[in-house]
DNA sequence: ATCAATACTTGACGAAGTTAATTAATGGTC
DNA sequence: GACCATTAATTAACTTCGTCAAGTATTGAT
């Protein structure tokens, strides 16, 4: 594994591998070495095929010295599959090692018994087999240790204590990682996103539920409880619709897309309602419907705000399936953020887009690629 | 300069600082390091006075091998002073290696002047002289620098952009660490008091405005636009009262003195009711007066709840001035936080106390300790 | 051609850790 | 009481991984 063959080596992957091609000194000086040590532990990277140098030479100043040869990843020279499981299906990407996905497929899960889930996921890593990756990262939404890679509790799949890891890598024979889905694509939009090279970073999954990804001092926050990032379950309005957790007003109360499905059949009357009636309604200018939309869209932007004014994230990413009303939300996620972001946390930016289904395996993927350039961490 | 003369000499002052007298192997398993590397490193340690061995052999197992010499630090080996700035008063105070408080001194200010305000500084820092503190701690209210020693900006001192650090430097000849002072009381709860072992933590001041600390993987968190922990402006009230940031419904709006005397005035019809009159009617029974403390504790609950689904701190410990009402306030607080608090996060453990006022003091002497055991954190 | 400037490489050295063997101090066993 | 298992601490040889200082490479400007 030549890879981890030195501590210097897995920080100039990783450090290639988030922010791009870049000299010899250029890495030094990121990195707080010498330049001496960065030439020492690349060359060894580049035999094995990992770097290759970039003949590139960019203009430097005016009385410019001798131009630098970059150093960049070759991206093919590895590749790592990625998973998410849903409760009815699986997702499955390829990528190379600077996460550009390579290939998607799709699969249906007849049902979320751990055996039958278990060997669906290996005949898919069977069908990605062409590409050679020895790695394979699973996302799932639930309490999952990522070290042990045990599922806790996965509600859509109703699973307990399964041990996923170890049974996907006895089925496979593949080194297999196994992380929260929110997590994972906080880590690949950390890595390869609009958080890369951010020192803190938030990602807001808005959907069923409401999550988000957090990671500080660049770091990702785990919690020591095992809770974190619950941003759904802040309490916005004392006046507000009862949650599930027991308390009301919460964010999810009033911006999960059941509750705002559930708004606009009680602003209508329609007891039929689904939750793209509702978009198609509002979008035709239903003012009750709208309004729904708008309730729920300054409740997340009051809990976007509540991260921006408790941790400060450098950039803050808003996804997730809910976004397909992204034109009924994004005013007012902004309007609620702007409003209650206090002093300079308002002009934290915020990027607010839907993101393909396939970017939650892609983000399996990237704890994988992570799994491998930094052994422990 | 012994004690930084290796990373393994401050990891283990470090870890004795903060959790106690332990043996090398102990030492040795904490650090991930050899007990080979902790006999070297402690050596010199020892040789310096800042390390001693306790014979004391306590007990192990049954079947008992050799018993351990544990390693402790010698506090007196040299002392820190720390001193926190009010608007109208200097507390300062001298401290041993453990943070164990020796003296404190309390200096009034005449004015905020910069050069007053400095000259002060050196004439309480000569009044401690007699400790032989070579360093120095300062805690300021408001947005600091503390790389640099400056002070961005101090409300209850009007300064702007002031090089405190600079100025009591060269008015003191010691090594002058500058701090905001509620990150320096929760560095100093983190290393020194309840938070001590946590790799998360937070500490929440209720007063005047309602500010958080946060630890989160061990590191403090300073926010990216240099905003974090701004618990105060969280809104957990549409129909709330407007606050001065501009919004409405916020914690600090409700739970804040001056709001907390106004809607007292309010319940009561009397124009010059006063903070503490309010203190003496609700617990005479006013139960007008007890709802708007209801209505406070309340929502700084709201706002611990945040942190705990947000961050996850393994610990929260609550204090202040405001706290001078802690029988007022206690019962609210844990009802708003547990009602809010989702799924583990309400069994984060919260101590709400009131601290004494040195202890803002304590917390600047703990940032210079800090400083000197971990040349850069 | 020469020189200043910048990028990279090389080899000697040193800091700070590791492993493995050794010494130290204890309780239990026959 | 000799012996042994057990745990703690030390020691010495070695490894790793960096730095430093000197030298090489490649350019633009004079």
């Amino acid at each position: 594994m030549p890879l981890a063959a030195s501590p210097a080596a897995a920080a100039i992957m990783t450090a290639l591998v988030t922010a791009g091609p870049q000299s010899r000194v250029a890495l030094a000086r990121r990195l707080g070495l010498s330049s001496a040590a960065i030439t020492k532990a690349a060359r060894p990277l580049i035999d094995d095929g990992y770097l290759r140098e970039l003949g590139a030479t960019e203009r430097t100043g005016p009385g410019a010295g001798r131009p630098a040869s970059p150093l960049a990843v070759r991206p093919e020279r590895e590749y790592f599959a990625g998973i998410k499981l849903t409760g009815d299906e699986l997702i499955g990407v390829v990528c190379d090692l600077t996460a550009t996905v390579r290939v998607v497929e799709h699969r249906p899960l007849r049902s979320a018994d751990v055996e039958h889930v278990v060997g669906e996921i290996a005949a898919m890593t069977r069908d990605l087999a062409g590409w050679g990756a020895r790695r394979l990262g699973l996302a799932v939404s639930g309490d999952v240790d990522r070290s042990s890679g045990l599922v806790r509790y996965s509600p859509f799949l109703r699973w307990h204590d399964i041990t996923l890891g170890k049974l996907v890598a006895s089925a496979t024979g593949l080194t297999v990682t196994v992380e929260n889905d929110v997590k994972a694509l906080t880590t690949a939009e950390h890595w390869f996103g609009e958080g890369a090279g951010a020192d803190s970073f938030a990602l807001v999954t808005v959907g069923s539920g409401i999550g988000c990804g957090l990671v500080v001092n660049g770091r990702p926050v785990s919690g020591s409880h095992g809770v974190a990032g619950e941003i759904g379950h802040l309490g916005v309005d004392p006046a507000g619709p009862d949650c599930h957790c027991g308390s009301r007003g919460c964010v999810e109360a009033i911006a999960g897309t059941e509750p705002i499905a559930a708004a606009a059949r009680a602003a209508t009357g329609r007891a039929d309602l689904s939750i793209d009636d509702a978009y198609a309604l509002a979008r035709a200018g239903n003012a009750g419907v709208a309004a729904v939309f708008a309730r729920a869209g300054e409740a997340i932007g009051l809990g976007i705000a509540a991260v921006a004014n408790l941790v400060g994230p450098a950039r803050i990413v808003v996804s997730g399936e809910g976004l397909a009303a992204y034109d009924l939300f994004e005013p007012h996620i902004r309007a609620g953020f702007e409003r209650q972001a206090f002093g300079a946390a308002a002009e934290i930016p915020l990027s607010i887009r839907p993101l393909p289904f396939e970017e939650w395996a892609r983000g399996a993927a990237a704890v994988s690629i992570q799994s491998r350039l930094v052994p422990l961490a």
